[in-house]
DNA sequence: GTCTATAGCCGGATAGAC
DNA sequence: GTCTATCCGGCTATAGAC
């Protein structure tokens, strides 16, 4: 492939591209948010609705990665949005239900993204390299929310308890499916294709669950990207170099 | 190194092994659990206190893991334990304070059964192998523990909060330390130190954080262990093959 | 749509009998 | 050492005024 090609396709896969292309805008995900859940929302007028559901959103996934979502208590929750007690139970009817319909929202953005991006790409060694930034970088925009999601799964209700775990599952099949397709083309060579897949989903969670590690020593995203598809190469990719 | 040499060397790190080694029996780590806060446990009687421990401390972490440590009320903990309300006072002061002490002896445990292992060994690549066996043999034994660790630390008083951060990365020190020595002794050949610590932790840390896919996969801890050194090893030993 | 005030309940902790 | 009975604070949720 010629240098200046190459460089070209490696050029849609910066962050800032993913950003702004991907465009998840806080208002667009609230708007969604509202549809969907309009029947149990009392306010009725959709500017004030969304711009407060952001609100309550952010604030609740900001105080549960502080906290815990179970120690964080309505009163909590109705300080720092500035809401009444009142006003908060007019957008959503309880705080248990709150947290399921985050839930909901986030998964069913997280694979809607994922596929559009993996969709795109012909080879499956180009596909991975997607899938990798494409996980790695949405998680980097919706930081908050993914750590929210990996800890605050304990306290949904029965009946979504087992989303995350489903979710888990989905998002690693979309890499053990490119790893197969590979093999199968003779482009790949790896001795268990499952075992494969499930280090690179762990190698992909560290990025949201240790925010705190990678910020401190100044590692960003692409860097890490960069790395963690190395790293899988070495271990795959047939006669590397 | 002839065959059966490296098959004996092989031997003496099955888990089964391990297990026998280490020898970490509950009655043992209650016994040292009882002996560190023996100031705040109002019951005297040695045999009596250990017994209601391992009771108490087995129970507090089975129940965390199924609906999360704040959502378990002392209710709960009293009758899945058999004890009343009264009894359960008498062995720790609050319940938060039964947190932290939990934290404080799995923390203890966990760097000492470490540092003892790796230890042993002379090479780096010995190290590496050993420091990896026995983090995700000791992490099978205590499994419960150790996802406990991971998922109640926003639960913590401030004064321990930092306490699994700093674990965290006092262990992953222990695999960044041999990595540097082997590339100083030109064994290894690593473009990345500290990221390759860190995706080692995380693959170390997704065999008990996701227990659940791997028992159902039927994969267990000793043919995770070989493939996740296979894995590193394909990126850090020089002129592999 | 949003507020304040309050109902009603649940959970942590303890006193004191045995 | 262990139990039962009880206190009390804080929590979710709602009623009703504005």
């Amino acid at each position: 492939m010629p240098r200046a090609v190459e460089a070209d396709r490696l050029m849609n896969m910066t962050f800032n591209r993913f950003k702004k292309e991907a465009s998840i805008t806080e208002e667009e995900l609230c708007r969604e948010f509202f549809n969907e859940h309009c029947r149990l929302i009392k306010v009725k007028n959709e500017k004030i609705a969304v711009k407060n559901l952001a609100l309550i959103i952010k604030t609740t996934i900001r105080l549960s990665n502080e906290i815990g979502f179970y120690s964080m208590s309505m009163r909590d929750l109705s300080r720092e949005t500035g809401l009444s007690m009142g006003a908060l139970y007019s957008y959503f009817p309880g705080k248990g239900r709150l947290l399921d319909m985050i839930h909901h929202l986030g998964g069913k953005t997280v694979m809607r993204v994922l596929q559009t991006y993996i969709e795109k790409e012909e080879s499956p060694a180009e596909k991975l390299e997607t899938a990798v930034r494409a996980h790695l970088y949405l998680s980097e925009i919706m930081k908050d929310m993914f750590y929210f999601f990996y800890m605050e799964t304990k306290n949904l209700n029965k009946k979504n308890r087992k989303t995350p775990v489903a979710s888990e599952l989905l998002t690693e099949r979309v890499f053990i499916d490119i790893l197969k397709e590979g093999v199968k083309k003779g482009i790949f060579k790896i001795d268990d294709i499952l075992l494969t897949g499930s280090v690179i989903k762990a190698m992909l969670q560290d990025w949201y669950l240790k925010r705190w590690k990678y910020r401190k020593r100044r590692i960003n995203v692409e860097k890490y990207a960069g790395f963690v598809i190395r790293f899988i190469n070495k271990n795959i990719i047939k006669e590397l170099k």
